[in-house]
DNA sequence: ACAATAGTTAAGTTTTAACTTGACTATTTC
DNA sequence: GAAATAGTCAAGTTAAAACTTAACTATTGT
């Protein structure tokens, strides 16, 4: 029911823990513990960012005991791809159009 | 002084609002007051999710007489490419390593 | 069985971001 | 040169994130 959309994943992204906690699960997986370590905040901030994360497609977890790991997934970033790349092409054909316009008489 | 960085293009990127404005200047360019037309919010308003959007180097703006004109610009979407490629590369080695790590004894 | 570990839930507080109002400047147009 | 247009600035308000504490569950180790 949380669907991950490009909202979701730039607001998750917006937040410098999170991006910090994406870079540090690029190498390895980690368990929420060892994910919280580095952070001067408790189990729960780091629980809820974590969700976030989720929630935006750039993480999964999975408990296995009463150990939860962490890891990267594809879904969030082919949204942050696909994004880009929809808003690029179509803007690309005109570069730098602001000196265009001023100079022209394209009503705006 | 106010550099565009990953943070900032991500923050940027982050409210809804903005994002629409990015999507609406993919064609053409548009003064301040064009580009306020559709929401229903002062154009104070306006003029600051302008700032953080240019802040973000997603858009430039340039004044002519009493016309501010707006326009997207490389810089932002180079940042977030360029983050994206950082992350992804190192990572797509080992896809979706989460099942390892659950089997393996690489403890954590 | 008891204690420690790992994480979760609910509910409240604090901090940050979004937005507003009112007063103001600079440029056009009449 | 007055009035409308286009945008800006400062300061305050509202709404949304981020974070906290305290109490709780489930698993593992002794």
């Amino acid at each position: 029911m949380t669907e991950p959309t490009a909202a979701r994943v730039f607001q998750a992204l917006a937040d410098s823990t999170r991006r910090d906690m994406v870079e540090r699960l690029t190498d390895h997986a980690l368990s929420v513990s060892a994910l919280a370590a580095p952070y001067e905040m408790s189990l729960t901030a780091v629980g809820q960012h974590l969700a976030i994360l989720e929630a935006a497609g750039l993480v999964v977890t999975q408990k296995s005991g009463r150990v939860r790991t962490c890891a990267l997934t594809r879904t969030g970033f082919d949204i942050l791809e696909g994004w880009l790349k929809a808003r690029r092409s179509p803007w690309e054909k005109h570069l730098d159009r602001l000196g265009d316009v001023l100079d022209d008489d394209h009503t705006i």
